[in-house]
DNA sequence: GCAAAAACATTCCCACCAGTATGTTTATAG
DNA sequence: CTATAAACATACTGGTGGGAATGTTTTTGC
């Protein structure tokens, strides 16, 4: 019983994972609210016992998929903010590749699409409401890396725009909208995927461009 | 019984507008699947019975605030599409109308919003497919209209892109992202909140002219 | 002013689903 | 090899909300 067994924790975590994915491709399958806890066992071929075995509630499990969303995003776009570029060019990459994670991890970012309205706009939601606040604070940071690059592009004279806050919500809306209108054509290789990403990013940037 | 009574037929549509327009509310306030049939008749000081007297089900309801918040983005940008302008300035008029819908009409909006997604992703939904397939088929038309005046400026010189449908998804994307991220706040003025549009609008729109 | 129907309100039903309680198997520790 | 707990499966429950059935009031057509 030491701490963190690596073989226990590492079954467990596993196994979370899994359930994680699952969630994610039940909340895109059927919805925020129609996907039902059996939806998600009956997509790990197994039954309820397991998923409340290491989630306390539904909402739980949906947080989990919220934060591995955001994982996503972050790990792609940490690295390019940290390199050293001028910010139209920082900015260009960002956008690429927040469009090909969009795309490459589709069942959580459209789970936590719906689900960023399903859950900030009830009243409800008493004990969990800290865990959402923690969420929302790291979607807010998430964004905020995009208007820091164009407070830096305004200064250093590489971008353009009227308004930063305006201009962060047009790129994660349009790069955003991806999750909504992109559907898996199985003709469709991950290169031509990547492409439509870049070019929706190309569109989007092009515009802020000093 | 003559066709079309004015004085009964208007107290019916009077009626069914005042429980769609709850309805949107509701919608928007609860999330489209957490909105009760009581909640809608509570927003109408009223009960069940009434709305279950003028619509089936919920789904209808849901269909009509569909057409209604459609009808709203037609009314605005039709007159705009019909005008002889060059393409450039109308593809701004219409992104700037567009988002000003959204502000003006937004319990409308943020409910379709929620609602392409649960109700297309949905294998169910036997009987009212084809009123889904008119509804979907509604959305595509409104969406070409962006795209006709992109490709129109594409061939008169003022606007350039690399693709025109993911433009037009840019565009779209980045407007209805409003309803996401906009709240109204009371200091607001109407007029504040038609420059966030037109801001939006012109920051957008910006990166495709010539 | 009087049937008849429209426009509601009231009451009830039942399917569905999150969550629980409990049983069974599998792995781990000693 | 055993007991112990983790990792599940199975079976059940309670609340909720969509929708139907039915009653009551108001309007409309004649």
């Amino acid at each position: 019983m030491n701490v963190s067994d690596p073989k226990l924790t590492k079954r467990k975590l596993d196994s979370r994972q899994q359930i994680i994915q699952a969630a994610a491709v039940c909340f895109m399958k059927y919805g925020l609210e129609k996907a039902t806890m059996d939806d998600m066992a009956g997509e790990l071929g197994s039954t309820k016992g397991r998923v409340y075995h290491h989630f306390a509630s539904k909402d739980e499990i949906f947080f989990a998929v919220y934060r591995q969303a955001m994982q996503f995003c972050f790990d792609a776009v940490l690295p390019i903010v940290s390199k050293p570029m001028p910010a139209n060019e920082k900015l260009m990459a960002m956008a690429m590749a927040h469009g090909r994670v969009m795309m490459d991890t589709l069942p959580f970012q459209r789970s936590i699409r719906q689900g960023v309205n399903s859950y900030l706009h009830g009243p409800e939601l008493g004990a969990d409401r800290e865990v959402l606040n923690e969420l929302i604070a790291q979607r807010n940071a998430y964004e905020d890396l995009y208007r820091t690059v164009l407070q830096q592009g305004l200064q250093d004279g590489t971008l353009s725009t009227p308004d930063v806050a305006i201009a962060g919500r047009a790129i994660l809306g349009a790069l955003n909208s991806l999750v909504d209108w992109y559907r898996v054509r199985p003709e469709q290789s991950h290169a031509d995927q990547m492409r439509i990403a870049d070019t929706l990013a190309e569109t989007i940037i092009k515009g802020m461009l000093a």
